[in-house]
DNA sequence: TGTACATCAGTGAACGCGCGTTCACTGATGTAC
DNA sequence: TGTACATCAGTGAACGCGCGTTCACTGATGTAC
């Protein structure tokens, strides 16, 4: 009737416990933890938004039961909140990985946004949280977004200086540029991810019109004069 | 006992039917749609996203009994969708006042962007609500509002183009560019409507970033060459 | 103009359901001796 | 190494609550004659 020893199937994959004795204490409850945002970030990416989750919801899909969400957060937000640092630090790794391969001076965007989209690829669900909750979610999370957002922009404006990239414009230049880099690839990030899998062409487009307006974005940084209360020719040539 | 007339208190003032008799019934329908939407914008504005509201908080903040909201909408996606329309509406108004105003070629950039604040602060809810549903929110709406954005871009695309304004670049690198100022406006919505009231010195620098944005992007489209095999100076100069 | 009937926007009671949170608990891991 | 106790991540029952939706209704507005 039995062939087989039946190990007594349990409810879901994650963090499994009884079945794996050599894990330390501590390290089961980081793994607990990080299923829970794993968890939040896999619903967003079916579409939903963050502040639309429930938190029996989240401990459903980690593989737990609702109250032992209180043993790592007091409440959604806080989970939120953990999420947004998670998300800067993958964003400054991107940063710092792309500083350590340097720029090929060639076709310095192309490559970039290369690099962006894999990136993306890699991380889509934090991308997509990050980009979403900049002005959706609840105030507290929103602001600590648009920190992170600002700090990044900034580390980015940094690199380029020490690069030497752009070396006419002030660091104040520099910021307000990176921000606006910052913006637009932010943007792109739902625009990206929300085409549909078999649509390559569509993709394609979308990655090209990227990269023309990240263009026009360094070629009016490479003619910018600095003393602009006369901004340069803006009439029509 | 009862020196006055002892009018029975209604709950909520909005479309208070019985008091105001001459309203014809379709037109009381209209009021109580509009009421619908209203709230829902209102409770937005308090920092809440659209995908976070329920059904019987619309209603109650509309002073309807929840069971109404079914005479107008299905559900709360129907809301969300006409919300989009009527944000698109608005959209398309600004541009239209724009162009009836004519664009003062001097300081394009700062008038256009004191336009949009001024139609910002007029509806400051439409705004927030494309803005921060236009990654945010279910995936039907999602595509509403970006449709609707990309439409308006277009729009802008092609005044610019009757405008003589950018003659030198072709349709498709005008609504290159126009997808990239929209791209930057929607961006700033959240954050100019974030920043404290009693903070005009932070609003000030905002706005002073936005202009400088949109500056550097119309720089960039003055000495954007079309056979961008070579797509310009990009290298350090 | 007056009357009799139809329409239908809004009402209010009721439903089953999933939510967030509390509480006392269990049992494996960690610690002291 | 072995034993006795402490810790604490995760459990499971229970709670009160607001949710979305159904249903039969009310009564003012609209229509036909």
């Amino acid at each position: 009737m039995a062939p087989r020893p039946t190990r007594t199937p349990r409810v879901r994959e994650p963090s499994d416990p009884p079945t794996r004795p050599p894990l330390t204490r501590e390290a089961r409850k980081r793994r607990t933890r990080e299923a829970l945002m794993e968890a939040a970030l896999r619903l967003m990416s079916e579409g939903r938004s963050f502040t639309g989750l429930g938190l029996r919801e989240v401990t459903r899909e980690a593989g737990v039961v609702p109250t032992a969400f209180y043993r790592h957060f007091r409440d959604m937000d806080e989970l939120g909140l953990a999420l947004v640092e998670e998300g800067g630090t993958t964003l400054r790794r991107l940063l710092r990985d792309a500083r350590r391969d340097g720029l090929p001076v060639s076709d310095v965007i192309r490559n970039s946004v290369r690099i962006y989209k894999s990136y993306l690829e890699e991380h889509p669900r934090q991308f997509l949280f990050v980009a979403s909750e900049r002005s959706g979610g609840s105030p507290v999370i929103r602001a600590a977004v648009r920190r992170e957002v600002d700090h990044f922009a900034n580390e980015m404006a940094q690199d380029l200086r020490d690069l030497r990239y752009l070396p006419h414009l002030s660091m104040e230049t520099l910021q307000m540029m990176c921000g606006l880099v910052v913006k637009v690839m932010l943007s792109a990030v739902a625009d990206i991810l929300d085409v549909p899998a078999n649509q390559p062409r569509q993709e394609e487009e979308l990655l090209d019109t990227f990269v023309r307006q990240l263009r026009l974005v360094f070629l009016g940084a490479t003619v910018w004069r600095e003393d602009r209360a006369r901004p340069g020719p803006l009439s029509p040539s």
